[in-house]
DNA sequence: GTCTATACGTAGATAGAC
DNA sequence: GTCTATCTACGTATAGAC
């Protein structure tokens, strides 16, 4: 038998690097970043915890890569959406659509690791500009689909960004509301355009 | 000089307690509570790391004293709003600005204790409950200032409560988006209002 | 009531065998 | 590449002096 060729220990590396990242996204959401164990995250892999840095060099280290990955993410989807058939109205729902269809658990966990990017604490400032960098960016595609809809008199007047940001923050504090558990409800996307109607 | 009476001692700890409180406030609120150490809390009251278990018995201890409290005011609040003068719009109106007239930031600090009280992992089921049960109370409060803002037709359609849950999500949606504190904006109560408009 | 010094447990990170 | 065992730092909580 032949030994394992490099592309088979890539493909190896490769796979445990998600493994590790998928629970941790899982573990970071659920408990946020200074309450999260490595061994918690490990364990959930169900692989050893020494394992774990020998991809990572630490947790701050796979926080910050994770959170990138999810705000990468975020920045796609916008322009995903911006890149839609039909109105400026039509491209919000879509993105509404898709900010609810959580029927996948790890998209309301990357919503939630998104939320808490911000509050985590002591991160270098290199790292927390790239962050609000990335951040920024996705703000500011849905701020430009809201300055068309207002052109075509769909959405109400006033400061796209600011509109923007209304809009986010009922998404984050919905997102929230249902991740307490004790009282979700089935989010309507007609309540969430209300938000920006003309 | 006569010695130290009772009720002094009692005003000396009282008021300890008070700054320690205060102090556990602002930290908790800043890192959250597995972020939060008890020197960060003493350094802030400034007083010694030993003196903290003088007053609470444990972290936990004065994490759930806060958050209960935090949770008594925010039903007390709410209270105030209904018994307030005008309609239920008005009322409801009251209560937005009062959320946002965190001129004291100490209010600020509040309105992310809530937020965060329920991602607060691992308390006693027991705590939990409680702190479910006063934020049930606070959220049928704002629900029922609604159902007669309906009855009125203030206030759009749609079952009462969840109208309050969107209401509130939105306040800590921007709540959170200024506690991020990289692009803040000054919420306009007439766009939180929007929300429940007829 | 307040402080400093210390015990103890836990969790991040490393070493070395397989 | 993966594991177990270990080191080390730090933070909660306690003890005891003032």
């Amino acid at each position: 038998m032949a030994p394992k060729s490099d592309e088979q220990f890539k493909d190896i590396r490769n796979k445990r690097y998600e493994e590790i990242s998928n629970a941790a996204l899982k573990v970071f959401a659920r408990k946020g970043f200074a309450a999260s164990k490595i061994s918690d995250i490990t364990s959930t892999a169900d692989l050893s915890h020494g394992l774990f840095y020998h991809y990572f060099d630490s947790k701050k280290d796979i926080y910050v890569s994770i959170i990138m990955n999810v705000l990468d993410l975020f920045i796609e989807t916008v322009e995903t959406a911006e890149s839609q058939k039909g109105t400026p109205w039509e491209q919000i729902v879509w993105l509404t659509k898709k900010t609810y269809s959580a029927s996948l658990e790890q998209e309301l966990d990357r919503h939630i690791l998104i939320i808490q990017a911000f509050q985590s604490e002591s991160l270098p400032d290199k790292q927390k500009k790239a962050m609000i960098q990335k951040y920024t960016t996705a703000m500011e595609g849905i701020s430009r689909i809201i300055t068309r809809g207002q052109r075509d008199g769909l959405f109400i007047e006033g400061d796209p960004m600011e509109l923007a940001i209304y809009y986010q923050s009922l998404n984050h504090g919905l997102t929230l509301w249902n991740a307490k558990g004790f009282y979700p409800i089935d989010v309507s996307v007609e309540k969430v355009m209300r938000q920006l109607q003309a």
